[in-house]
Formats: structure tokens, sequence, C-alpha cells
DNA sequence: AGGGATCCATGATTGGATCCCA
DNA sequence: TGGGATCCAATCATGGATCCCT
């Protein structure tokens, strides 16, 4: 199969994307002669490598966005059978050595700057081949959402800059949250401890917990129930 | 020990009750000439009646409020370590077979209307007698609060008038909940059926969510953390 | 039987661990 | 290694059951 080609502007991101709406994931590994994993297990990140390619994401460029020429992240999110996200949503790995960059210019900021949601069912009682994927949502952060964001970004990045990341764990954060991000708990990266000096730490990530995801899906769309 | 007298109003009774903060059950049950039991299994309601005593709660007098003379209901609190409160609170049975009485003269309501609530802590990890007294607060539903409860009760009240009693559960009400409230499940007591007709059930009780006192809380105090 | 409540088994949640691909 | 995420054992929450007293 020839690649989808990267969409020209979010208009026809968002088109694309609509089309896609009650799609079964086998019909639409098909299209793609895709093969599709028994169960997620050990293909964890295959819905979202999916619809990259259905949507023409751009591959590759690590630390741009998936739509690069039109800034636009594409983020999967697994929901149950009422239509609420069942995970939390991966957003950046964690700079632990960064000098110090404010919200405005941080990483996080940037990368949810603009984002496509796109729902897909995630029961694991239904066959991974037959479920199907909903209705995609443009969003960019509103000003109270921004709000909530920043000031748990800020409080994290403080504790990090104070060489406090290691009494740092998912519960903190009433809205984002830092947690391991990695093959497994053996992995390591530098950072710096509490009087300064260089430490050997796990790598981690920062998440939406799915409470937030799903204020943002509720606001957009009447949900069922 | 001579019974502690009634309070002659609100302003002797919340003085009597703040006179009570800080201390231990333990100290209050020896001033009260009382045993301490090791634990609360067997003696669920002890802390609750302890406090009574030492406040001048009108015994013995069904059907009407701990404080009659001066129409104040008493309510103690299981609080955690964060002066959240750990388990629901009971209100009053729910009438089966009461002829269709509305909000305003609803037992519900006029149960809630002055409530003195007393936080004790409740931890397990605290022996019974150790554990303290918090800071009382005599309370009335705020307007906001009303409403909830409000919208609760009537909508439990008219299921219950259709005869559909047994298909509530104590996940219905968004701030009220009807459960069991008996010494055990083979407790039984006459209703009515969806086709009218008389059936026998179980007895339910009134419960306000641990998550309503909750709030009751957080508005006249700052909580802690 | 109503009023004082807490107990506790079970279901729901989630924090930390892990998996594949490029 | 960063990005695509989900897994799952351990913890939390709570609905239904229960206990004592008068």
């Amino acid at each position: 199969m020839t690649p989808v080609p990267p969409p020209r502007d979010e208009t026809e991101l968002l088109a694309r994307a609509r089309r896609l709406a009650g799609l079964s994931l086998g019909d639409l590994a098909r299209s793609l002669d895709e093969a599709v994993p028994a169960d997620l297990r050990r293909h964890k990140g295959w819905v979202g490598q999916l619809i990259e390619r259905a949507l023409g994401a751009t591959a590759n460029s690590l630390a741009a966005p998936d739509f690069e020429a039109i800034g636009v992240e594409l983020k999967t999110l697994p929901v149950d059978a009422r239509g609420l996200p069942r995970e939390s949503t991966y957003v950046c790995t964690v700079p632990l050595e960064s000098a110090g960059e404010d919200w405005e210019h941080s990483w996080l900021r940037r990368k949810l700057a603009r984002v496509l949601w796109l729902p897909v069912q995630a029961e694991k009682t239904i066959p991974l081949a037959e479920r199907r994927i909903g209705s995609a949502l443009l969003w960019s952060p509103a000003p109270d959402e921004e709000a909530l964001l920043r000031r748990d970004w800020e409080e994290l990045t403080e504790r990090i800059l104070l060489g406090e990341l290691e009494q740092i764990s998912a519960r903190h954060g009433e809205v984002l949250q830092i947690r391991p991000k990695a093959a497994d708990s053996r992995a390591l990266r530098h950072a710096v401890g509490v009087d300064g000096e260089r430490i050997l730490t796990n790598p981690r990530g920062y998440y939406l917990r799915a409470a937030f995801t799903a204020a943002i899906l509720q606001r957009h769309f009447v949900l069922p129930g």
C-alpha cells in the first residue's frame, strides 16, 4: 500500500479522522494491509501506531508533533462502554537535567498545544479486531484546563529542580502525573540529587490522569448515561 | 455520677461540645464512669452514645431530636488522619408505607434541619480509648446542600411510591443513599410492591454519603493538607 | 423496632512496571 | 531511547450486612 500523505491542514486531518468513526480496528488494519495482534499485551502501542499511519502522521521525527507541518499531536484514548477513558495518557518524558525552563516554553505545554483526541473502545471483552473507533476531537487547552496543567507542572518542576525527584510519586498532581516510563524498572538516567550531585534514577514521563481526559471529552460531547 | 442535664440553648450546647475538643474517648469515658470496650466491632454505637451522655442528650425519646427542647440532632463523624469522614452517616429509617408526604414535611428534612457534627478520630491503628474528639460544628443545610438532598429524596421517594423499592440500591442518590438498616438481612418489614400489593422487604435507612459530610466540614474548616 | 453506628468482602481504581517499534 | 501506550498487583472505596442499647 502507498502510505497516506500528511494532511495539508487541520480541516483535512479532522475530515480524515471523522471518516474513521465507527470503523473497527480489524477493518482499518485490513485497509492498510496490517496484521491484527491477538491482544495488546505484547503490542501496547499498536492501536496508536495504526491510526498514525491511517491519518498520515509524519513518522520518525522525534521531538516533533505527529503532524509536524500543521503542529498537531495525535492521542488515542482507550475508553470503556460509557465512553470514559480507562487509562492515563502519556505526554512526554520528564527532563531531569534541564535548565530552568518556564511553563510557557515547556515541552509539555508545546505537546498539548493542539491535540487530536481519538477515542477507541478498549474493553477486554471485545476482541481487538472488533473494537471501534469513536468521534475525533481537535482540542487546545481551555484557560481553566491550562491553569490546572500549569499549576501541576510548576509544582513538579520545582521539586525536580530542588533535587526531590525521588520523592515525587504518581499521587502528586491533580491532573498531571509523573510516572516511570521505560522498558523496565532497571533502566537508568542521570538526574540531580538533593545536594546537587548527579544521581542515577529511573526515566519518568508526564501523564494526564484519566479524570482529566474524561473532562475534556465530557465538555465537548454529551456522553450517554 | 449525676447525669448531665439537657443544654438550655444552642449556645450552651455548643460551648459544651467545644470543651470536648482534644479530649480522648478514654478520658471522657472515665469522667462519666464508663468502661471503654476493646474495639467497636460489637459496640458500634458506643462513641455516639458516650457523647450523647456527655452533652446531656434527651434519652429515650424516639422520633424526637437528640436535644428535644432546642431541636438539635447530634451526629458523630468518624474521621481519618486528614479529618475526612470514613463512613456514611445514618439519618433515619425509610418510611415504606407512608402516604405521599412532601419534602418540606419529610422526616429526613426535619432530622437534618439542625445538626451538631462532632468529628472523632476513627483510624483503627489508634486504640479506642486514645482516639480524640475534634471541633464541633453546628450546621443547617445551605441552600445548595438542601437542593441536593431534596432532589435525591424526591427521586427515591417517588420510586418507593411506585413500588420500586427493591430496585433501589446504595448506588442511587448523589449525596443521599438508601441502605439496609437492621440487625441482619433476615429482618423484614411491610412495603408496597409494583402492583400495589403488600410485600415483605428488609428495613432501610437514609444515609448521607461520606463525600457530602466531608464537603460540610470542608466548607467550615480549613482542613490540613 | 428505631436510633447509635461500624464492619468487611468485593468491586473499582491506579501507581509502578512493562512491552514493541523505529 | 523516545514515542506509541497497556498491564496488573496492591490499594482504595463502598454497598450490603451487621452489632448493641433501650
